[in-house]
DNA sequence: ATTATTGTATTAGTTAAATAATACAATAAG
DNA sequence: CTTATTGTATTATTTAACTAATACAATAAT
């Protein structure tokens, strides 16, 4: 099983963290990122593998490599918001799909709220699950 | 980055796909798996990787092995139920968490239907982003 | 001009995952 | 009892990811 724990690739991990950095806002547009050699440091892994990360999100169009100076987040907001749009959008349909599939109600998020339009657009539900709260005290690890 | 395209190891892989169909029913308590062959067949992999795939299921308590027989899912119907609602918690929590590190807003999902109960207890959210629908168009590859 | 910083490339070696090819043990079926 | 099916184990090989150790090119800083 891959979905919770990270088994993937560690360049494809960092890729991953920085891309989410960026999209976050923590790394704004045009900012210089942190080396690679400080990247590889911090992340505690080989430079190589941080310049394999980092060549993703070039390709990517998020970042730019402006020789001997450093790599920048790419100063293009359009761009940046474009690819957060189509991420949290796979995420959402990931998710939405993984639960499906395992026959699971999706419960209101505590971190959601609805907008009087949208709770005006809802239908009563056909059965709710009831939750099963005794099943929910030694956290599993979940290898997959 | 690792999220959304399956990069983990195919065993990995195999068991999630495997415990999902427990989970989602299409395996039920008590039947017997197809054989370790025949799921190499099907997934076009190593018996080998199927059968490590297996042990984690087996590891797990969600399948057993009845000798020269075949494996067969357990009949322990409340472990299927308490494995799938950990899994289905992992699922929301790890999916709130990217949604809020990228600052991306959890809009309700299609499949979503909220309880009397649940509607009663929501309150007015403080503002709500407009959808962009424009940046909706060519469906990008998440390599992560 | 010299130096330090940064990105980039190269070569080699290690490790884990996956494949491949068999072999064997246990038992259900005949 | 014999046979076929199934799980399980073993050994070897291949491949990709990662590490390691350097080296070099470009340029900002001095």
């Amino acid at each position: 099983m891959n979905s919770i724990e990270n088994n993937s690739p560690v360049y494809l991990q960092v890729a991953e963290k920085l891309a989410t950095q960026i999209f976050g806002g923590k790394f704004e547009p045009g900012v210089q990122l942190p080396t690679v050699r400080e990247i590889a440091l911090s992340e505690r892994i080989n430079p190589n593998t941080v310049q394999k990360a980092l060549a993703e999100l070039e390709r990517d169009g998020l970042i730019l490599s402006r020789s001997t100076n450093g790599k920048f987040v790419t100063e293009d907001v359009e761009l940046i918001m474009q690819r957060r749009e189509e991420y949290a959008a796979e995420l959402t349909k990931s998710y939405e799909k993984k639960m499906q599939d395992v026959g699971a109600e999706i419960t209101i998020p505590k971190i959601l709220w609805l907008s009087d339009e949208q709770l005006r657009n809802l239908e009563k539900p056909s059965r709710v699950d009831e939750i099963d709260e005794k099943h929910k005290k030694e956290h599993k690890k979940w290898f997959f």
